[in-house]
DNA sequence: TCGTTACATAAGCGAACACTTATGTGATTC
DNA sequence: GAATCACATAAGTGTTCGCTTATGTAACGA
């Protein structure tokens, strides 16, 4: 099932906590570790998982590596909601003020 | 994170596929199993997955427990994409399409 | 009350996960 | 071309996950 692929990537704490970072503005590996403690190998790995659900994509650049957020993920994310749009609450009026609220 | 715990729920096959299920309507937990292949401890311990993620709610009748799609899992999903906004395609308005065609 | 039905919980087991250390690869600098 | 930097990959390890079988609990019917 390809949805829960997805879902597992966000699944990790550290992983959201990541993705989270990278919103904010894209950056580098090295960048993504200052006040996160993790080491390097474990920031490669989840970047990959996060890589491979299309919720980030990279761009080398020299030998740094770019990343930053992949549209892609978040609009399967969004397909996936918008399914069980029947279930969402009479609130959702509450979510689009959310959503405006949101906007730069 | 709380976050996690919800994406967490969804990261299993399994789970997305029995709350798919219940998305199509409500059902007690027999009523589940039918057509899947899974025993009733497992379905039991997934539903409590779900439940403890707010996906699900439970209600008792009789002797039997009736699942339903909690709004609130989603909502929470619905909140944490929408902080990500900022980051949607300009296919958002695709996306908004899609929610139209979801409607009953 | 006794048996059955519907479901939850306990305990144990193999697989997957997230981490570690060690090493490999590609790009820059000297 | 040698050293270094940024990052990926390999291999090993403890923990978590999802399943199983076995048992417990609550509701109904005879």
């Amino acid at each position: 099932m390809i949805e829960s692929a997805i879902f597992k990537a966000l699944a990790d704490p550290t992983r959201c906590a990541i993705f989270e970072k990278l919103a904010a503005g894209g950056m580098n590996a090295s960048a993504l570790r200052q006040g996160m403690a993790i080491s390097q190998p474990a920031m490669s790995q989840h970047l990959s998982v996060l890589r491979n659900a299309r919720l980030v994509r990279e761009e080398r650049q020299g030998r740094f590596v770019h990343y930053e957020v992949d549209p892609e993920g978040l609009t399967l994310i969004g397909g996936w909601l918008a399914k069980y749009r029947a279930y969402w609450p009479a609130r959702i009026d509450d979510l689009q003020a959310l959503l405006k609220d949101m906007d730069p």
